[in-house]
RNA sequence: GGGCGAUUAGCUCAGCUGGUCAGAGCGUCCGGUUUACACCCGGAAGGUCAGAGGUUCGAUCCCUCUAUCGCCCA
């Protein structure tokens, strides 16, 4: 074995080897353990926070296979569409091509040619971050069931009257091309101004008087479409103006002046320009007061012909244009400075424009006084009644508050990449035909109303995530009855991002309780937090900040780079990768190899192997303290680490299994093993291959790479005595309790105690590292156990002779050093090298600290409420706390005493 | 406007139903080739757990308020 871990020369070979073995398919035995990929988007490459689902999702799973489950993680991309279709025009552009150009059917071959190439890079990086998910499962949203499970739930919605199609003002990207829902819009702060416009009132021949009213409006191009201005009913300014009539200052068209609650008498002037066509709110007044809609603003972002002189002018030029003539006019009162939200498309960043059109929604919450389906309702009671639980609990919260104040979601797209709507209309008589669910992948070729076969397909296409919502069903065989995988549904655990709760989580909730009979998606649902940038910022391309996993896999390892992902995660909360976690995990991996190379070679160094020599000593045999000590202690990191996975504390089990293999089976055991291997003793072997063996087996989730690699070594000198042919498909340690030994614990505590004194003192009086010196250990009633231990003692402590006694005045007490411990005491003779009056501060200092820690502890001791109110358990170990001090005092004082 | 989260050693963060919980990694300082590992070994320094109240026998952990930062929703 190399004398440092190269990730590089086994990974792949690993990898491959799982692979060809099946070991990534469910067993089909055992209970079903599933996790559904959250299926990253077919537009390019994996970053790092794909890195942490895989981590994640993957500790979970092979957790789950060692435990025996019925296991499947089945992967899947994602069609993204709008983002795909966005980049393939983008690449289109390049070569001067526009998509209408070439139209609807070529310009699909091109999503597909570029889909083809994104798939297999996104599965070969799945692959290389050692992710054992079942391949031969893998979906793709654009698949023939998932595009079933589409059209399937889609036309039962429709019959249940929960798809609907309507005019509405709908959130428009003018760059995209396509409404977008409310989710897909970003608010962001932005500075911008009031301007303060004045209307001038007519009389009764429209023609204008002096007076005007003044409205403050933050969007002066869409003055040529206001339908009225508005003022609050009870606003004494205005009351007077009420029911007259305004001229529009950018044309000659005259408006009512109306009355209506929604509008805010603090804000700007107190009176608001109406404008149904380009304002949700306006929207709402315009329904309420029954106002014309005028729309300006066309679907490209220019003004279209009813704004008249302005036709054909940018958004944002017009704005200028409009604001330069009112002021020309004299009707541009002031401009004020005014930072408001404005909202983005989340895709482009442009800033979106509320327009009216035509779209389709689905129904969220039933119309009142129908007896629809009430799809937000039923997700409410899912998770309100725990079928479905978060984790973090907080994010229970954000999703009953946003699934509680829920509108209809718009799902259509003017786009062509997707599923596009499986409804047809009548050129003859205009009525709208839907597949039959008998069928529905047939589709209609004649008008349900006329028998027409003038019949056209929908041209849009849904918002993705509407299949996205399907996919824990569709990705089992849904809506095909039978599908042998829907014994994996429900699924147990969803592991995502919290970012998505509301576009995809939510949805998932609402669409798989309607289409699976009201069984939950998930049981579980984990949501881990960002990856940001070493620097807390959040990765972004464009500030060049990312982190990408691969470089750190090349640099560092995979098992690296997810040690460093998982160690640092705790649910809900987000996580920065820097290079110093890199190389954390790297050097655990480094530490993994050498530890376990050096077990190994020692078992490889025996001659004359026995079958049974390497058969760790039953529970409860008569063997070397250190020996039940690491026995128990494995037992019970076993015994925490389930507890920690259980509760999904991924972090906090994996760090525990990196200390106790490091700083306890590393710096202790094995360091103490050597010391009998040595002297020709084999027994530690066994116990050595055996708790490394746990400690694989406990890793290999985390790690799978390294320590699949070690455990291949280990079963070649040492067969798995269950016979599993590779760590993956081993079982999961559960803890043996019968290996608790507590009193084992506590000795070996002590022995370690007087160890780290020796080395205290010896590091302290600077005592030449390689040089051998004498000590006393003054032990107590750990005497045997320190004396069964001695040659141990000597090695770690660098210490020769070294004499255990019992009690103190065993020991010398002129020209020594002396560090006083909880359980004894260790007294080196250091002759000339002692300090006399330097001790006397040193131990002078203790004392006060020691006297410190009594005091306070008599003083909670003495304190009648304590003693009468706290647990007597806690009572009981503040009690030995305090006999423990004193001990030491004592011990301090008696020390600085014979010192004098 | 509503909601949520964060504020713990120089840096990045753990601390999961209040009682050795004041921790880790990295960094710093001192000393080390003791034949697994310098991607290492041994030792050490370093925090009144943002601030102020409160509940409690006892609070980093519960409650209230304040401050700063961040996120989500409207």
């Amino acid at each position: 074995m190399a004398t440092a871990y190269e990730p590089a020369s086994v990974e792949e070979a690993l990898y491959t080897w799982w692979e060809a073995n099946g070991y990534f398919q469910p067993s089909g035995s055992g209970k079903p353990f599933t996790i559904i990929m959250p299926p990253p988007n077919v537009t390019g490459e994996l970053h790092v926070g794909h890195a942490l689902t895989v981590s994640v999702e993957d500790l979970l799973i092979r957790w789950h296979r060692m435990l025996g489950d019925d296991t499947l993680w089945l992967p899947g991309v994602d069609h993204a569409a709008i983002a795909v279709q966005n980049v393939v025009e983008r690449e289109l552009r390049r070569e001067g091509i526009e998509r209408r150009e070439i139209g609807r059917e070529e310009f699909l071959n091109r999503v597909w040619q570029w889909v083809e190439r994104t798939r297999s890079a996104i599965s070969r990086q799945h692959r290389r971050l050692g992710a054992s998910a079942d391949w031969s499962r893998e979906r793709f949203t654009m698949d023939d069931v998932p595009q079933q499970a589409v059209r399937q739930t889609f036309v039962r919605l429709h019959q249940d009257g929960l798809i609907y199609r309507g005019v509405r003002l709908v959130n428009w990207c003018v760059d995209c091309g396509t409404a977008i829902s409310d989710l897909e819009v970003e608010h962001e702060d932005e500075a911008g101004s009031f301007w303060y416009v004045r209307y001038p009132v007519v009389d009764d021949r429209d023609q204008p008087t002096s007076e005007y009213i003044v409205i403050a409006t933050t969007r002066p191009e869409t003055i040529p479409a206001d339908a009225a201005v508005a003022v609050h009913p009870e606003d004494p300014r205005y009351s007077a103006l009420i029911g007259k009539r305004v001229q529009v200052p950018s044309s000659d068209r005259v408006i009512p002046i109306i009355a209506d609650t929604a509008v805010s008498i603090e804000g700007g002037s107190g009176a608001l320009k109406v404008t149904p066509g380009h304002d949700p709110v306006d929207f709402e007044i315009g329904q309420r007061h029954s106002l014309p809609i005028h729309t300006v603003i066309g679907f490209d972002g220019k003004m279209t012909a009813d704004a008249g002189v302005y036709e054909g002018l940018e958004r944002f030029e017009a704005r200028t244009k409009i604001v330069a003539d009112i002021e020309a006019r004299g009707l541009l009162e002031k401009v004020d400075p005014y930072t408001h939200s404005i909202g983005h498309c989340q895709r482009s960043g442009t800033i979106v424009e509320p327009l009216l059109s035509e779209q389709w929604f689905v129904r969220v919450r039933p119309e009142a006084g129908s007896n629809q389906y009430d799809l937000a309702g039923a997700a409410i009671a899912a998770v309100e009644d725990g079928r479905i639980r978060f984790m973090p609990e907080r994010f229970e919260r954000t999703y009953m508050h946003w699934m509680e104040n829920i509108r209809d979601w718009t799902i259509s797209r003017q786009i062509w990449w997707g599923h596009r709507i499986p409804v047809w209309y009548c050129d003859d008589c205009g009525a709208t035909t839907l597949p039959s669910l008998d069928d529905v992948m047939v589709d209609p070729t004649a008008c349900s109303a006329c028998a027409s076969s003038n019949v056209r397909q929908d041209e849009d296409t849904l918002d993705t995530w509407f299949s996205s919502g399907l996919w824990p069903h569709s990705t089992l065989g849904w809506p095909n009855a039978g599908a042998p995988d829907l014994k994996y549904y429900p699924t147990n655990v969803m592991e995502t991002g919290y970012d998505i709760i509301f576009f995809w989580v939510a949805r998932m909730i609402m669409l798989s309780l309607y289409n699976m009979n009201g069984v939950v998606p998930f049981e579980t649902v984990y949501l881990h937090g960002l990856v940001r940038a070493p620097d807390g910022q959040k990765m972004s391309k464009s500030k060049g900040n990312t982190v990408d996993p691969l470089q750190s896999i090349a640099m560092y390892g995979t098992d690296a780079l997810r040690y460093a992902l998982i160690s640092s995660t705790s649910p809900g909360n987000d996580q920065r990768i820097t290079d110093q976690r890199l190389e954390a995990g790297r050097n655990f991996a480094n530490k993994l190899w050498n530890a376990s190379r050096f077990v190994i070679s020692m078992v490889q160094g025996i001659e004359d192997l026995a079958d049974d020599d390497l058969d760790v000593p039953a529970a409860g045999a008569d063997i070397p303290l250190e020996d039940r000590w690491i026995l128990s202690r494995t037992e019970h990191v076993a015994a925490s680490v389930g507890d920690l996975l259980e509760k999904f504390e991924l972090g906090e089990a994996v760090r525990q299994l990196r200390d106790f293999f490091w700083e306890e089976f590393a710096d202790w055991y094995i360091e103490a093993a050597k010391v009998r291997v040595r002297e020709g003793d084999r027994t530690p072997l066994p116990v050595l291959v055996h708790v490394l063996d746990r400690t694989l087996r406990m890793l290999h989730p985390s790690m799978p790479y390294v320590t699949e690699e070690i455990w291949q070594r280990l079963v070649s000198v040492r067969p798995d005595p269950a016979g599993a042919p590779a760590l993956i498909v081993a079982a999961y340690p559960i803890a043996e309790e019968a290996r608790f030994d507590d009193a084992a614990e506590r000795e070996f505590a002590a022995l370690q105690d007087f160890v780290r004194g020796i080395r205290n003192v010896r590091a302290e009086k600077r005592v030449e590292a390689a040089k051998w010196v004498e000590s006393y250990i003054v032990a107590g009633e750990v005497a045997p156990a320190a004396q069964a231990w001695a040659g141990a003692i000597e090695q770690l402590a660098r210490t020769r002779p070294l004499h255990v006694v019992v009690t103190a005045d065993e020991a010398p007490s002129e020209g020594v050093v002396t560090a006083v411990l909880p359980v004894g005491r260790v007294v080196l003779p250091l002759g000339g090298m002692v300090d006399a009056a330097a001790e006397r501060v040193r131990l002078g200092k203790q004392i006060s600290e020691a006297e410190g820690v009594v005091s306070s502890l008599e003083a909670k001791l003495g304190d009648a409420n304590f003693a009468s109110r706290a647990p007597a358990a806690i009572v009981a170990k503040e009690q030995e706390r305090l006999d423990t001090a004193r001990g030491r005092l004592e011990g301090l004082r008696e020390s600085l005493a014979e010192l004098a």
